[in-house]
DNA sequence: AGACTGACATACC
DNA sequence: CGGTATGCCAGTC
């Protein structure tokens, strides 16, 4: 169904990039496509997430360095960051700085 | 078909 | 800490 837009397509694409072990946020996924005030928006296409699995929006967290909304009953994807070594415990991110991901 | 409002996981003042 | 500003989308009228 694809029902998804071109600025979607850009987010899914830049979320896409992000390597295992590391996490971005959606300031520098807005910031990648050109729109650094649409972070919202760009929640707003991480949240349908027609992608699921392949667009790790879990991946991605807010720019404050929690982790983000996705907590809301996809906690469970906490554990694999987690594992990747990229969340602490209490759903923080070990060191934003140190294992945020920016687009280049 | 066109316009408005509400909702969203932020940012800024 | 709280309210306002911003950008995009979807549903509704």
């Amino acid at each position: 169904m694809k029902k998804i837009t071109e600025f979607e397509k850009l987010v899914y694409a830049a979320t896409k990039k992000i390597p295992r072990g590391r996490v971005s946020t959606y300031q520098e996924i807005a910031r990648a496509i050109g729109k650094p005030k649409s972070a919202r928006a760009v929640g707003n296409a991480l949240g349908k997430n027609p992608f699921a699995p392949k667009v790790p929006c879990h991946r991605v967290v807010k720019s404050t360095g929690e982790v983000g909304g996705f907590l809301n009953g996809t906690f469970e994807k906490m554990k694999l960051l987690k594992k990747e070594g990229v969340l602490n415990l209490g759903g923080r991110v070990v060191s934003l700085d140190h294992k945020l991901y920016v687009f280049r």
